[in-house]
RNA sequence: AGACCCGUAGCUCAGUUGGUUAGAGCGCUACGUUGACAUCGUAGAGGUCAGCGGUUCGAGUCCGCUCGGGUCUACCA
């Protein structure tokens, strides 16, 4: 291949046979960036139109969601860009704390560092991780552009920026002074095999088999699925009307485990105890259960903790148990009871286990002193009132605030803010924003940017939950680096100095999938309200997943059906990627891709490109050296010809419908409009028509269709960037800085309505396929040549206008309009279509009459059948009374219609016996 | 246990506030083309809109129940 990279305006207009995507992607992009046109201008007077880029991992790289993201985002981005918005859309990498700290420990294990904590230290560590990070961020950054991503790339943030950090902590002070920061022992979620707590959000819920054991308790009978953790229990619960033990209340005992402590239990009366499950009696084991514990506090219970971190018994569970991991301690003390006696039953049964999302490994519930964010403390000024974090984010989704789409996830955000409870922020890992929180002596602390004055103080060896720096992004992005240098600054200053905050926030659109709805949008809703007193966005679309050819989702374990994102830009190009995943979005439902989906968007890249270079030899062939005018064709003002107008006036409509599908995000609509009229409106009919004179030779032609073709390019550019851009560089841009990521979006053209002819053309579409219907009724020779008389019942001068056309599109020798009907009866040679537009008699050789017939009478019984239906509907008074006048005056011109048509079959048909 | 989503042509899905004859792509069948088209065009077959009941002049669309598939949430000892 011998085309040049670049088209420019000094190059012959010659298309090669086919577009080439991985020839010319990726100087494509090259040329946007260096256009400057992913830059946004914060001192532009154009309404901004902003979108935070969900942050992909640091370290990763790109999967279907990802390019699902990209795809939608950058889509939007474009639109709104062409439609004159100062567009900005902010990309981004996260650090991905756990994600990327276990990855780079289990890379030095690999490489025989048995301990990479003790080996390294925590700086050593730090600086290995900050390393592998740095040399893997580029590999995301390139496939970030592969995809054809319109982003600001000068204004890309890291989630471990500098200015980012400081936000961090300006946030995390702030709600510590507020007293929305707090720091206390609760039950955790501890991942022992990560070594970390991590939230409620984190963790995943597994179905799994278990053994349910039940048993003797003292006095009681108690049922559980980890007995082990009973060497711990400090009391039993019942409920306090359950008169079974109403004796016992108050009262302790003393339980001698065999081979471990003997417990000292105490008997409680606690409202929580359902008397109707097991046997109304619960163990309560304070130390290792969220709920025990929350009965542990009420009742001022002791707390023992027989697991510890390392996931192993604590002296506490004795001598004999101490050591084992909890599941062979599990094993071990069953033995031990039932050997004892005490094992009542074991019974199996399923049971929902906690794992951590990340390590896919079980947690275990310990008592820890964890940093926490809480939700119900009424501590948030919000528009005047004083509100708690719950309800910000409740209410800024029930006043319209923010509206989330499919709506139907409102519901689903509402449920999960009715069950948060405070959120666990601090990680016991080293990758991360460290805890800006120091300590001195016993009780002294220190909240702050910068370490306090003065010896002795001693940092906290925590750092923050990813999910905290990123629920800041849409705006700690925003901030200004240099005013972010300025550690005395408040958080109000440092918005106050950030052009680009005060510019682009709000951000307009979150895009991201429904999957993370809760550990990220929410938290950014949570703490964007907080911090800045406004919504991070305006609208949360949320996408569905990407599912293999089974309906799974994607993902590692089934190689064999997933969709690797980065095959598919190196097979087809990125056009088919981006298309593949926008033809039938729509928010929140999920996209079954396979290679057949692929194929089809290959075929209208391929159909664009070849609808191009007709295009082009068209208007070539009637504007001769004219036709090296450029630019952006104006909308053509004295198009005369009825097709011509017709397909005005079908651009027109286009260009409105599918202005209103964008808008009301729904994309793939928007495709399907647009592949829709470019297939069957432009190349189908008016592309065959414009071959035929006087159509081919008309100068308004010429204009007509370079309009309509510029007109595509644009609505096209957004779904295929690429072969879009360069067939406008091929065809229709001045010079190389011409380019059609800048044009301006189309707007309907108002005198380009042309409603009579956009009728009479679509009579001339039903006159065509009636002759072809009668053609293959007929079983005529397809060779076969006929001749046609045409009686114009109505739009006589685009049926006129269109003699030639229809001539060749149903091979017609010779086409002639007559003024009354040809005495039907008397023709036996013959065949006729009828329509409220017009009468088509087809003459033949050898007419079939049976065959006519019974075309006739099969149209007739449709026809009737039609009829009968629309005049129920007009004698049904109900109707009449009640139905909107519209639709009474609808019904009623189809049913006149119909009778028209009907008369003139039953006419036919009788002429024929 | 609760909540949510989905069930429309062989497959993947549209169907916008209830309104005339339920659509598209892919696949299939037949024919035609190869001077825009690693093709393309034309025509065709194929649907009790999961089922039952209700509201309504009118239901794929709204309501209830049933069945089937999926997802999420939850502190069942």
């Amino acid at each position: 291949m011998s085309a040049p990279t670049t088209p420019s305006s000094s190059d012959a207009t010659s298309l090669d046979r086919y577009f080439e995507p991985t020839q010319h992607e990726r100087e494509i992009y090259r040329r946007w960036e260096a256009s400057g046109a992913f830059r946004a201008d914060a001192s532009s007077e154009r309404e901004p139109f902003v979108i935070s880029m969900p942050p992909p991992n640091a370290t990763g790289t790109l999967h279907t969601g990802h390019a699902v993201m990209l795809a939608i985002e950058d889509l939007m981005i474009r639109w709104r860009r062409m439609q004159g918005r100062e567009a900005l859309w902010v990309p981004g990498t996260d650090h991905a704390a756990i994600a990327t700290e276990s990855r780079v420990i289990q890379n030095l294990q690999d490489g025989g560092m048995a301990d990479p904590r003790a080996a390294l230290g925590r700086e050593g560590l730090i600086a290995e991780i900050a390393a592998f990070v740095e040399s893997s961020r580029d590999t995301i950054r390139h496939q970030i552009r592969a995809v054809g991503s319109s982003c600001d790339w000068s204004r890309e943030r890291y989630t471990m920026d500098p200015a980012l950090n400081r936000c961090v902590t300006a946030v995390f002070g702030k709600m510590f002074r507020d007293g929305l920061i707090y720091r206390g022992p609760r039950i955790v979620n501890w991942d022992p095999s990560l070594q970390t707590t991590v939230s409620d959000d984190e963790i995943e819920h597994v179905e799994r088999r278990a053994k349910f054991y039940t048993l003797r308790y003292g006095p009681f009978l108690v049922a559980t699925s980890r007995p082990e953790t009973k060497l711990g229990d400090t009391a039993v619960a019942v409920h306090p009307d359950d008169e079974r033990w109403a004796e016992w209340i108050g009262k302790t005992f003393e339980v001698p485990w065999p081979k471990g402590p003997t417990i000292t239990v105490r008997v409680v009366a606690d409202e929580s105890v359902d008397p109707e499950t097991g046997t109304g009696a619960l163990g309560v084991t304070p130390a290792h259960s969220q709920i025990d514990f929350e009965i542990a506090e009420r009742h001022g219970l002791p707390m023992i903790q027989v697991i510890g971190e390392d996931g192993r018994m604590t002296a506490a569970a004795g001598e004999h148990y101490a050591g084992m991991t909890v599941l062979e301690c599990r094993e071990a003390f069953a033995a031990e009871l039932d050997a004892a006696g005490l094992l009542e039953s074991v019974e199996d049964y399923s049971q929902n286990a906690s794992i951590c999302y990340r390590s896919k490994q079980p947690i275990e519930p310990l008592p820890k002193a964890q940093w926490f964010i809480s939700v119900d403390e009424p501590a948030v000024d919000w528009r005047g009132r004083k509100l708690s974090l719950k309800q910000v984010m409740r209410e800024v989704v029930t006043s319209g605030d923010i509206r989330i789409l499919p709506e139907h996830q409102e519901r689903t955000y509402f449920h999960w803010i009715d069950n948060l409870r405070d959120w666990c922020i601090s990680r016991q890992i080293w990758w991360g924003h460290r805890v800006p929180v120091w300590y001195r002596g016993d009780g002294e602390i220190y909240v702050g940017h910068r370490p306090p004055e003065g010896d002795g103080w001693r940092q906290d060896d925590d750092t923050l939950d990813t999910w905290f720096s990123s629920a800041l992004w849409t705006w700690s992005t925003l901030v200004d680096p240099e005013a972010a240098a300025d550690p005395d600054a408040s958080l109000a200053e440092l918005l106050a100095r950030s052009p680009d905050y005060r510019a682009f926030h709000p951000t307009h659109v979150m895009e991201t999938g429904y999957d993370i709805l809760f550990f990220w949008v929410a938290r950014m809703i949570l703490m964007t309200t907080y911090a800045t007193g406004e919504v991070p966005f305006e609208t949360v679309y949320l996408h569905g997943l990407i599912l293999d050819k089974h309906g799974r989702k994607m993902s590692k374990s089934h190689p064999e059906t997933a969709v690797d994102p980065l095959e598919v830009i190196e097979e087809h190009g990125a056009d088919v990627l981006r298309l593949s995943m926008l033809i039938g979005n729509a928010p929140g439902v999920d996209l079954k891709l396979t290679p057949e989906r692929m194929v089809g968007c290959k075929r209208l890249i391929n159909k664009i490109w070849n609808a191009a270079k007709l295009m082009q030899a068209t208007v070539e062939r009637i504007l001769g050296d004219d036709a090296t005018a450029r630019g952006l064709p104006a909308p053509p003002e004295n198009v005369e010809h009825p097709v011509n107008r017709w397909l005005l006036a079908r651009v027109r409509a286009l260009v409105e419908r599918v202005d209103a599908r964008l808008e009301a995000y729904a994309f793939g609509d928007a495709a399907e409009l647009v592949r829709g009229s470019f297939w069957g409106e432009l190349c189908d009919f008016y592309l065959e028509a414009v071959k035929v004179e006087p159509l081919a030779s008309e100068r308004e032609t010429a204009e007509t269709l370079r309009y309509a073709f510029a007109t595509y390019l644009r609505l096209f550019h957004p779904f295929v960037p690429f072969v879009s851009e360069y067939l406008w560089g091929a065809l229709l841009a001045t010079d190389g800085d011409d380019l059609l990521i800048r044009a301006p979006w189309p707007e309907p053209v108002e005198n380009h309505r042309f409603e009579r002819e956009a009728e009479g053309v679509a009579a001339v579409e039903r006159l065509v396929a009636a002759v072809r219907g009668v053609r293959v009724e007929q079983g005529l020779e397809p060779g076969a040549k006929i001749e046609l008389d045409v009686q114009a019942l109505d739009h006589a001068p685009s049926l006129r206008a269109a003699e030639a056309i229809v001539a060749r599109l149903v091979r017609a020798e010779a086409l002639r309009f007559v003024e009354e009907e040809a005495g039907g009866a008397s023709d036996d040679g013959a065949a006729v279509a009828v329509d409220p537009a017009f009468r088509v008699t087809v003459r033949l050789g050898a007419a079939d009459r049976e065959a006519e017939r019974r075309r006739l009478e099969k149209q007739l019984a449709d026809i009737e059948k039609r009829l009968v239906g629309l005049d129920r509907q007009l004698a049904n008074e109900n109707f009449l009374a009640k139905a909107a006048p519209t639709a009474v005056e609808s019904v009623r011109r189809n049913a006149e219609e119909a009778r028209a048509t009907r008369d003139a079959a039953r006419a036919r048909l009788d002429a024929l016996s």
